[in-house]
DNA sequence: ATGCTATTTTACCAATAAGCCAAATATGAA
DNA sequence: TTCATATTTGGCTTATTGGTAAAATAGCAT
């Protein structure tokens, strides 16, 4: 019952929904990193952080250039910054709520 | 190493990070809608809407209101369609990219 | 009170996801 | 070639999630 697009949709959102993926996207936002940076940046064991890149990209929300031996990943779709506002409106209403008791 | 503020907020994400919970949220964008209809539309048990509808209020994504022996949902925030469209157009490009045999 | 409808909660199972270690792969340098 | 660095992949364990059925709760009518 429920339309197709929402699967497709639902896949790319669940690529986000996760601490280290989504402060991994945020700084790509600002410049393409590679994965050592990454891993730094994040810290986790260097194969946590390329299986989320790969989540990542077979979401296709990040790309990623070879250069040396090191692989840069950078933010294919700068819109996803919007959301992350949005989603921050709602977390700081949230705040507010709870801080009010309601 | 991450900041704080993603846990936050991929716990809203996660809320939207499933395709039935995706669509309600989507129909709520439209208007205020009960449980039992919902529950229609979606095509699952009931009880498996009441648990979706559970995680969108816990994440602050809609309210409720009670009006007899029904509960009518509602969304709380609008921009939440935003982003929806955001991922629409990852989707839509991705779609594209594999057409391409990229 | 009893019954009927709407909704939530509990309990349980199956499926998925996250994490780390170790092994494999790839690139460039010596 | 061998070595060192960067990254991915496979395997494994643990934790989380999604689903249903059954029981519990709530409101309204009789």
């Amino acid at each position: 019952m429920v339309p197709e697009k929402y699967n497709v949709q639902a896949e790319i959102i669940k690529a986000l929904a996760h601490p280290s993926r989504l402060y991994i996207v945020s700084e790509l936002a600002k410049r393409e990193i590679c994965v050592c940076d990454l891993t730094e940046m994040v810290g986790a064991d260097i194969s946590t952080i390329s299986k989320h890149l790969l989540v990542l990209k077979n979401a296709g929300i990040v790309s990623t250039r070879k250069e040396g031996t090191q692989i840069f990943y950078k933010l294919l779709c700068p819109c996803i910054l919007d959301f992350v506002s949005c989603i921050a409106n709602v977390a700081r209403k949230n705040a507010e709520t709870s801080m009010k008791g309601v």
